[in-house]
DNA sequence: AGTACCGGGTTCTGCCATAAGG
DNA sequence: CCTTATGGCAGAACCCGGTACT
């Protein structure tokens, strides 16, 4: 940090609850800077930025170098908004250090006027209760809200994701976690929806509102992925399985839900891995498949990460086909299962008679549970 | 009291290619 | 032609505890 910098940030302390950047006057700030003859630039890259722009950005606590990395042109710009973007930001309750991040690391947030600004915003507090709600996903994903400048798909987009009748809860989730649904074009959106519809009908499925509405909410990642990814899971698990139409149903809305934005290639050889390192323990297909279907985040596991703790399962003692009984045991890491298992058999736990429920529990009720088989050794 | 079932929380953005548009 | 807007991609678990059931 230079002087600038550690003067700049003592003084919008000092300025804190006055609602206004350093760099330049309220009533000014719509288009705040001009080009500025002054200091000769010393690379050809740079040497067509604009200087006076450069210096409101370190003022601000951009990160200039991590700026120029990412759009270049944008500090070439003459005519930019970031003193009006950041006293937005701040009026919003944004401090110093999210606004300075979120222009490093989406520098065309600079070209919104206020106006566009102010209606995207409103906009936003469509769906959430609070601005620092929205101050949050901006300072985690700047680029979900400043990518787009089509405030009327926006405002279609709300109306769209409304209209799918998802509880609000569902609603808030998905826009919170996966915020680039709200800058996806409608159109997008829609046609995830009806590829989805589109599934249901071929399996015969009944209500394919719910069906959409079911797997959105189980998944709200799923608009955020591409149609041609979500079609290429959903085909595989299907044609690998062997699904009657409605199993698919049941597994698709089910659980299954979870594991449909997977990379296709993951998806994939994950799939193709567990269902090798099954047989090799000496299972048969439909082990394959009715642990898929208990357990389908059972996928998300790389395979060395599965075939690690089926190993150090299988080699503590457990019968295969008790974890595929209770695949919820996989839900650890292999640390904690090694752990546990080396505690239980130093105690002669029969996992044959007792079954392996005790491997699943939460951490609390693990150690309550082992103080009592302590006491019961002594 | 102990166990089974189930859903919840965390977090999932930042980069690239290309189409669109001036 | 240039820049901007948009779509698409990779990466890939672990843990907790409420509550119904027995």
């Amino acid at each position: 940090m230079n002087l600038q910098q550690v003067l700049v940030r003592l003084g919008s302390r000092i300025l804190q609850p006055v609602h206004s950047s350093t760099c330049i006057t309220d009533s000014m700030y719509r288009y705040c800077h001009t080009e500025s003859p002054e200091s000769p630039p010393t690379t050809r890259a740079t040497s067509l930025e604009n200087q006076s722009l450069l210096k409101n950005l370190t003022v601000l606590g951009v990160d200039v170098m991590m700026a120029r990395r990412r759009q270049p042109t944008i500090l070439q710009k003459v005519e930019t908004n970031e003193c009006g973007l950041a006293d937005f930001l701040y009026s919003k309750g944004a401090s110093r250090e999210v606004v300075g991040s979120i222009i490093s690391r989406f520098p065309r947030a600079i070209t919104r006027s206020a106006e566009h600004l102010d209606q995207r915003w409103k906009l936003w507090r469509n769906i959430f209760t609070s601005n620092a709600k929205i101050i949050k996903i901006l300072h985690r994903s700047p680029e979900s809200f400043f990518r787009s400048t089509d405030n009327e798909n926006l405002e279609k987009n709300v109306a769209f994701l409304s209209s799918l009748d998802l509880t609000p809860k569902h609603l808030q989730r998905l826009v919170t976690v996966a915020p680039r649904t709200f800058s996806n074009s409608v159109e997008l959106n829609r046609t995830m929806v009806e590829l989805l519809h589109s599934i249901c009908v071929s399996l015969g499925g009944k209500d394919c509102e719910g069906f959409a509405k079911a797997i959105i909410s189980r998944n709200v990642y799923i608009l955020t992925r591409s149609t041609k990814r979500v079609k290429a899971n959903i085909h595989f698990l299907l044609e690998e399985l062997k699904l009657s139409d409605d199993e698919a149903l049941v597994l698709l809305q089910g659980p299954g839900a979870e594991i449909l934005d997977l990379s296709h290639p993951t998806l994939k050889n994950n799939f193709l891995n567990l269902q090798e390192k099954l047989q090799s323990l000496g299972c048969q297909r439909a082990d394959v498949k009715k642990l898929v279907f208990s357990y389908s985040t059972v996928l998300f596991l790389s395979s060395a990460t599965l075939n690690n703790k089926l190993d150090c399962l299988v080699e503590g003692g457990v019968d295969i086909k008790q974890i595929v009984n209770k695949p919820k045991v996989l839900d650890f890491s292999v640390a904690t299962l090694k752990h546990r298992l080396d505690v239980l058999n130093s105690l002669s736990y029969n996992f044959g008679v007792n079954g392996v429920s005790i491997l699943d529990m939460s951490k609390k009720r693990f150690d309550t549970k082992l103080k009592k088989l302590q006491m019961f050794e002594e």
